[in-house]
DNA sequence: TGTACATCAGTGAACGCGCGTTCACTGATGTAC
DNA sequence: TGTACATCAGTGAACGCGCGTTCACTGATGTAC
């Protein structure tokens, strides 16, 4: 069969957005060739008509991903009400839908030591999204330059970990914990006391 | 050969160990049966005179991994000044020398993503661990008991998604500024303004 | 307008490599006599 | 004290499965005439 003109292009489009859901719910050695195919609706051996290697497609797939982070937090600051762009993202991310959702979630928690792991594009890479990251959250607070830049990296390190460590827990109530914890270190809304001034007795 | 009555008790945990930092380094697909046995000075035959299955072998080797984690930071607090327990665990922890030494370093920025799609006794183990991280680091908060458990289980997911960051930053300035950012985040060292009362413009 | 040909996205059988796993064998040493 | 035997941690060749990759082929449709 033939095909419209740029037929190819959206199949091999279906094939990328497909392999980096399923590279975040699986890491990279977790997905197969043959059943990327098999969901994209065709079988293993066109694959090699649409890319160089498996590698090559988890390379692409790995930038889509990232692709989406910065655009996505950026968003949810802009249509925020003013003053509130920094809630905007740490609500929207910190959320049990995108704990449950790791296929459509953010690549960090999903893949961070991957990402540790992986070769030096990948790393470059990552370094400019995470920089965009900063400073997306950075230009939420009302601090100086240097100490709103520290807060943001801050903020971002809580919400990652928080959201390893609520999808490692699980779904129950300690899972629920964390990101609630989370959700207020990373909004400034609890107290925090430093431990001079007297820890409790052990 | 034959050997002393406990050589191959000594054998088989020299094997565990050692797959324990590699399944830190480069996670569960990324270590095979023939290189953890030449790193142990045998040859591959010999595994399964020691273990089940290569899976088997993992499980022990995170569990392994896992056992150490609470200790340490147990361990750390207690030879702390008193009132610095808090201080000596996330100084402790969010090291350049942590950062660069996986395999000796936590389980869970190492292993994070793998725990969460992990099996469901590996995520129950994990979850005991957790839950006795979260009560070490909340005996160094003076807080009543609510407020500290809350408080500690966000240092724990911002020294994780620290350690994270730093290590996909790499080892440049940028991972500096990420372990300090969440040094001084976790401590409390630092102004915590809530975005309210005026955001920055864009 | 109809026919022959070229194109090319996709098919599916087959290949080959890596790796987990099996198994018959080795050889040093403790034990029985 | 010396000799024959049993034990068993470890060896290394071989097996087989999964999976990435290759390749000759298909067949629908656009194009040339």
């Amino acid at each position: 069969m033939r095909y419209s003109k740029d037929h190819k292009a959206e199949t091999r489009e279906r094939i990328v957005r497909n392999a980096s859901v399923r590279l975040r719910e699986r890491g990279a050695e977790g997905i197969g060739v043959a059943d990327l195919m098999k969901e994209a609706g065709l079988t293993h051996g066109g694959f090699y008509a649409h890319f160089e290697s498996k590698d090559a497609l988890i390379d692409e797939a790995f930038a889509f991903a990232l692709s989406q982070i910065a655009a996505r937090w950026r968003k949810r600051a802009e249509n925020a009400p003013p003053g509130e762009g920094l809630e905007a993202i740490v609500n929207g991310y910190l959320t049990e839908k995108h704990r449950d959702d790791v296929g459509h979630g953010c690549v960090l928690p999903a893949l961070g030591a991957e990402i540790a792991r992986g070769d030096a594009k990948s790393r470059r890479q990552f370094v400019g999204v995470l920089d965009d990251m900063i400073e997306a959250v950075a230009a939420q607070i009302a601090l100086p330059p240097k100490a709103a830049r520290r807060r943001a990296i801050a903020i971002i390190s809580t919400m990652m970990g928080s959201m390893i460590l609520a999808r490692a827990a699980g779904s129950g109530d300690l899972s629920d914990d964390i990101l609630d914890a989370g959700r207020r270190a990373a909004l400034g809304a609890d107290e925090v006391t430093s431990s001079r001034g007297g820890a409790k007795a052990r």
